[in-house]
RNA sequence: UGGGGUAUUGUGUAAUGGUAGCACAAUUGAUUCUGGUUCAAUUUGUCCGGGUUCGAAUCCUGGUACCCCAACCA
């Protein structure tokens, strides 16, 4: 049990809010969520789920219109609930809460701890001092209540231009905090918003409303990160003052993971700028991304579990979410047998115009998927790394004179070796032995290796998208002077494979259906897919020892 | 530099004064009609220095390192 949940624990023992959990996911809706996310709302839903009677909300932290759209509300949605959490009756806005927080904000200015400030942004900035140095009190500090009530409300009629006038929270202009230096409340700003529409020409910031957001809905653990620690005593500063329900606050990590960024800025980033296809690009850590690239909400889930909620920053290795992904697919996705770099094979002493459907497993780790039939003929693909004509020693599979099986039909051995003008080999010449049907030997002889096939008269034409890290370094933040984290972009992250082999069976494939390829990883139908070609994106290979060895062997090489 | 946080194997995370455990990664072996899965095993750790104690990752004390804060972003 993690920290966080302790405290809810001991909460809900000492009474403290009569035993109710409500917690809230409190998204902006100016960009995708991603994987981060993920572990922010899987805790705040989790939580909530794990207590009876408790409850999280879900809340757009719609404060500035310039940066939101109706689009990202939108997509939130769809991932929350992708993701399976559900959030009931209990969908907010903070937009909705516009005229309560103006109410409030009056309530501070009649009581004369806030007033309206005409410095504009740089000299706010002078007044302010430093990390070491204290502030100066704004020359407007000390204007009269009546004339605070006259001006704010003249900027909510919209009288100002932008960037004219604030309303500052008079609290203490040399705290060590700076937060607490008379934060901005409201800001003027003359902008369409995606709910209220023009109704408002001053958005409340943040620190102001965030708090209240919280309190108007009655929260218990408001959950946030690690950076608005320094923000808490602001917070309850203004609930304090304003004498309403004063949620507790409790700061987690954020999620770090190698070789990938997850700030919404930065993805933006690689968004506009169309060094991605766009926020679902499956190399991205977006909820979206890794939906479209194969990945079950079930394993996001499992990650989010495993990596655990602390108060200290770290990096997550991207192998352990890897691993959660395989973990889940290993179990639920069914079989079937694919081809990315065909190499084709002719079996001299099979007849020509023979074919036989053999009977393939679906899926062995689960019995109920069942078998499919999967058809044989003289002519079929195997895999160019399945073949070596001059094979070294921990090389098992099929070369020259040597024996293997054919997943689910035959034992073929290798008789011939067809190559082009260029050296190139072109095709395989095997001879196959008909008492090994189904992939036994009646003398029971042993094959070093199973390889997988695809009938060359059955095959269905396909696409299939290979994936790698998005960034070259671990820490993608980690460049040479005067470069961005852009510079160590993967060239190699997108590789695409246009002429692929699959058996007849994945014809019916719909977008999302997720499959193992045998021997080779884990697909799933892209939504770039035609009536004319499916599109497969490999969401994660299968562990491969043999890669690790011949690795290996060029370590030693070298 | 003022303030607020945090330090446990390569990476993450447990242990709340009593054998430093688990997962991922790495390595080895067994099983296998997927070089997959499964199973077994191995390697590596309490930021540093003092103190209290029969006993300290944990308590005290002094250091060190890292993160956050000087947006009218969130």
């Amino acid at each position: 049990m993690d920290f966080i949940r302790t405290i809810v624990a001991e909460d809900i023992l000492t009474g403290k809010w009569n035993g109710e959990v409500i917690t809230r996911f409190p998204p902006e809706p100016n960009g995708f969520l991603h994987v981060g996310h993920a572990k922010s709302f899987c805790l705040n839903f989790g939580i909530a789920a794990e207590n009876e009677g408790g409850c999280c909300h879900l809340r757009f932290d719609d404060t500035n219109p310039v940066m939101e759209e109706a689009r990202y509300v939108e997509s939130i949605l769809e991932d929350v609930r992708w993701m399976g959490w559900s959030w009931g009756e209990h969908l907010y806005y903070a937009s909705d809460y516009f005229d309560q927080m103006y109410d409030y904000a009056f309530q501070l200015i009649n009581n004369g701890l806030a007033y309206v400030c005409d410095l504009d942004a740089e000299q706010m900035r002078e007044y302010r001092g430093t990390l070491t140095a204290p502030g100066k009190d704004s020359p407007y500090r000390n204007r009269s209540i009546e004339e605070n009530q006259d001006l704010f409300r003249r900027m909510k009629e919209g009288e100002f231009k932008d960037g004219s006038r604030v309303l500052r929270a008079k609290i203490d202009m040399s705290s060590p905090n700076l937060n607490m230096r008379d934060p901005v409340m409201y800001r003027i700003l003359h902008a369409e918003h995606h709910r209220t529409g023009s109704k408002w020409f001053i958005y409340p910031t943040y620190d102001w409303a965030h708090g209240l957001e919280d309190s108007i809905e009655g929260i218990t653990h408001s959950l946030c990160t690690l950076e608005f620690e320094n923000h808490r005593p602001l917070y309850n500063w203004y609930l304090d003052k304003l004498g309403v329900h004063h949620p507790q606050q409790i700061e987690f990590a954020r999620l770090e993971l190698t070789y990938t960024v997850m700030s919404k800025r930065k993805l933006l980033q690689l968004v506009e700028e169309n060094l991605v296809m766009g926020w679902d690009d499956p190399r991205l850590p977006t909820i979206s991304g890794m939906r479209r690239r194969g990945y079950s909400p079930e394993s996001i889930r499992e990650f989010c579990r495993r990596i655990g909620i602390n108060k200290f920053n770290s990096t997550i290795d991207i192998a352990l979410l890897e691993h959660c992904v395989r973990e889940d697919l290993n179990k639920t996705s069914n079989r079937v047998m694919a081809v990315l770099n065909p190499l084709k094979v002719v079996i001299d002493n099979y007849p020509d115009e023979e074919e036989e459907w053999m009977d393939a497993v679906n899926n062995p780790e689960d019995p109920e998927a069942g078998t499919r039939k999967v058809p044989f003929s003289k002519v079929f693909y195997i895999e160019q790394d399945d073949f070596m004509e001059d094979p070294p020693k921990k090389f098992f599979r099929l070369a020259p004179g040597r024996e293997v099986r054919l997943r689910y039909a035959f034992f073929v051995t290798c008789t011939d070796v067809v190559k082009d003008d260029n050296g190139q080999i072109i095709e395989l010449r095997c001879s196959y032995d008909p008492a090994t049907r189904g992939g036994n030997a009646p003398d029971g002889r042993k094959v070093k290796s199973t390889i997988h096939w695809v009938s060359a008269p059955h095959a269905l034409n396909v696409e299939v998208k290979l994936y790698d890290h998005l960034f070259t370094m671990e820490n993608p933040e980690n460049t040479a002077d005067g470069e961005d984290f852009k510079s160590n972009l993967n060239p190699q992250s997108l590789k695409t494979l246009s002429d692929c082999m699959v058996e007849p069976s994945l014809k019916e494939a719909k977008c999302l259906d997720r499959f193992q390829f045998e021997r080779l990883g884990y697909f799933s139908v892209d939504s770039d897919s035609t009536n004319e070609k499916i599109v497969f994106n490999r969401t994660v290979s299968l562990r491969d020892t043999w890669a690790k060895i011949q690795k290996k062997g060029h370590k030693k090489q070298n």
